[in-house]
DNA sequence: CGGATTTGACCAGCGC
DNA sequence: GCGCTGGTCAAATCCG
């Protein structure tokens, strides 16, 4: 794209300079050139590999979802709490296991007919033609969520998700000074993705993105990730427990992936994921947050079982005294605050079900699908990627903490919505509940 | 001028 | 039934 016009390495006695060395320039600027550009077609090449690669991953991987649901069903009702958790397990993907702690999630799914194909839409993946897609598959008014906390500056959060977005309301929430921001998704007229993005309460350079619904359009290759990424939560999240432990070592792979081949920045990704689920909201929090002080952090749960090493635990990091208590608000329910984690079991909820599960098969299938999928991202990404305008900016007038957040886009919102979802210090908070709201009546 | 954002109004679910 | 709150709509507004 435009082989960088600037003249970055010409002297800048262009001018006075005779012919000859503007012809030398050209020479080599067309050199250089050439050269950018075989770079470039190398680069098309190798992304187009990945993505057949991908393309092939997740064919597989489809079949194997498929597969495991009716492997699931199964082993529903021969055994409940499996075991034999082996860290070089191999192929097959009915190895991995679950322990299913507290009760089981959904405990009806797929009940009527169990051998049935689980169309499991994955977000982001054109549905298949085979028409009922969708997550409306499921009881009419639970949707599935799928939320991304990050800092603003990790990786899946700076290349975004590859859609564009619009957004239609914002609100202030009841505990927390920054206010919510709503967004639909663009890419295709009907499409019924919603997302929305709000700023931590305990930390405000953290973004909360949750995402809900699946797209029903083909997407940009660099809205695979977070597309895969949402859909194996998902899926995890549709399909009860031990898929949970899979769709797990999904996400995992694809954690393990960042964090691994991010050639060019350092991207810390520490992988934890909860499941909460309000009453009607199952949500999965994927957390991509750099828990800088290893304080909490530290995967110390009882079933960590070496190899890998991902733990489903409440996001009780940074236990700031703020505010955030009674901030059970939504949907999130989370257990265990201050010190020792409670092992999920031992939550009194009565219908919310926590369920940690540990997993230790890195199904190759799984883990490739989704690296391919990043790499495509990341390896394509960073190589002649957009730089972000914007994510250089710093927006000052607030303090505002990270300026590159979301949509890094072609500027559909780029750090306008995080300016506008800072925290406003100069509002304070104080007010009383009737008018924290700031547009609400 | 068209598309995206802003922002107050409106609505539905929920707890009391 | 009432009030609160999260979520959405849509008119007004902004911006390229
Ligand atoms: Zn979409």
């Amino acid at each position: 794209m435009e082989a960088d016009a600037l003249p970055t390495t010409a002297g800048g006695d262009e001018e006075a300079a005779p012919k000859q060395d503007d012809e030398q320039h050209d020479e080599e600027r067309i050199k250089r050139t050439k050269a950018e550009m075989r770079e470039v077609r190398e680069e098309n090449e190798r992304l187009k590999k990945r993505l057949d690669e991908t393309m092939k991953n997740y064919e597989t991987l489809k079949r194997q979802v498929h597969q495991m649901g009716q492997i699931r069903a199964a082993k529903k009702s021969t055994q409940t709490s499996a075991i034999g958790i082996r860290n070089d397990e191999v192929e097959e993907m009915d190895q991995m296991v679950s322990l299913t702690l507290g009760r089981r999630l959904f405990s009806n799914i797929s009940s009527p007919t169990k051998s049935d194909p689980q169309n499991v839409g994955f977000l982001g993946l054109p549905a298949p033609p085979t028409g009922e897609d969708e997550v409306s598959r499921q009881n009419p008014p639970k949707k599935p969520r799928v939320s991304v906390r990050a800092r603003c500056d990790a990786p899946l959060v700076q290349m975004n998700d590859g859609c564009q977005w619009r957004k239609y309301g914002q609100k202030t929430a009841k505990g927390n000074p920054c206010p919510r921001a709503y967004y639909r998704c663009t890419g295709a007229p009907s499409c019924p993705v919603r997302k929305q993005v709000q700023r931590s309460v305990d930390d405000i350079s953290i973004l909360i993105t949750t995402y809900e619904g699946t797209h029903n359009h083909p997407l940009p290759v660099s809205a695979m990730a977070m597309a895969s990424t949402t859909s194996a939560a998902a899926s995890m999240l549709l399909s009860g427990p031990s898929s949970f432990a899979t769709a797990a070592a999904d996400l995992h792979g694809l954690n393990s992936y960042l964090s691994n081949n991010t050639n060019s920045k350092g991207f810390y990704l520490p992988n934890s994921s909860m499941l909460s689920s309000s009453l009607n909201h199952p949500t999965i929090t994927l957390d991509l947050t750099s828990n800088s002080p290893s304080a909490n952090y530290p995967p110390k749960f009882p079933l960590d079982f070496g190899s890998s090493q991902y733990s489903f635990m409440p996001w009780n990091n940074s236990n700031s005294g703020y505010g955030y208590g009674n901030a059970s608000q939504a949907g999130h329910q989370q257990f265990s605050k201050s010190s020792t984690p409670p092992p999920p079991l031992s939550s009194p909820l009565p219908d919310t079900i926590a369920a940690a599960t540990k997993v230790i098969t890195s199904d190759p299938n799984f883990h490739s699908a989704l690296a391919a999928a990043l790499s495509s991202i990341i390896g394509g990404g960073n190589g002649s990627k957009t730089a972000p305008p914007m994510a250089s900016y710093v927006e000052e007038p607030q303090g505002n903490v990270c300026a590159s957040s979301l949509s890094s886009q072609q500027g559909s919102m780029g750090f306008e919505a995080a300016k506008s979802l800072s925290c406003s210090t100069s509002k304070s908070p104080s007010s009383s509940p009737g008018d924290s709201r700031e547009n609400g009546k």
